[in-house]
DNA sequence: CGGAATCCTAAGAGATACTG
DNA sequence: CAGTATCTCTTAGGATTCCG
């Protein structure tokens, strides 16, 4: 895969980056990928979200278009959250950015081990 | 490749994530991959960081292990930053979700204005 | 069920001034 | 040069309550 070696990390895609890698858009993005899901079973899905964060997460996602809202007027009413296409997309660079932490969070820790100590016995 | 398709986002990968992918560490890292580089340097190829901020990305960039600070010590002290081994690894992530946002901006932006105009004309 | 509205606090960002 | 210290101020986030 050739990437851009000179990407310019300007405002507005800082921004979006931040609007989806945000701390629960990657667990709800990862559930959505995996079926359609009501707003309480992702609660449950992702049990420390409280309902304020998730509903902004939720809109956040809909605005930037990678996940889609759909209500059912039953009642009372069911609302269902689906990934759309482009949300798709995201799988893969959301993946591989997990297979980095998984492989490389043991050398992570080892290094903040080091930085700990190291910053304790210089004082 | 082959990338986990059910990997979880737990509170140590999450917390990883905000601190190597935060608000500057991007741009920093992106920075540090082509050079080495002295703080001040840093900071005007980012204008926009005060220097708190950069301290304290620095910092946690080094406590990862994925940064490296190295005194010279001349006088006045020259402080250098370099990027490591382990942080070169960062690069191909990194990459990956630049080249999504750089490919998926325009869908992103239109996903945008709809939202918006429905929100408007919801009112 | 799926939120909205309100209150509150704690962390982070900015600005400014000072230092080895 | 490369920070530290301190202060203020804004904001993200949790807890709680209420509603169609």
């Amino acid at each position: 895969m050739d990437t851009a070696a000179e990407v310019r990390i300007d405002a507005p895609h800082r921004e979006l980056l931040d609007q989806i890698l945000d701390k629960w858009s990657l667990a709800v993005l990862n559930d959505l990928c995996e079926r359609p899901c009501r707003f309480n079973e992702l609660r449950r899905a992702i049990p420390q979200v409280t309902q304020k964060s998730l509903t902004a997460t939720l809109r956040r996602l809909e605005r930037n278009g990678v996940v889609e809202r759909e209500v059912v007027s039953t009642r009372p009413v069911a609302v269902r959250y689906r990934i759309t296409d482009l949300g798709k997309t995201l799988r893969h660079p959301v993946d591989v950015l997990l297979a980095w932490t998984s492989q490389h969070m043991p050398a992570v820790e080892r290094a903040r081990e080091d930085f700990d100590e190291r910053e304790a016995a210089r004082l």
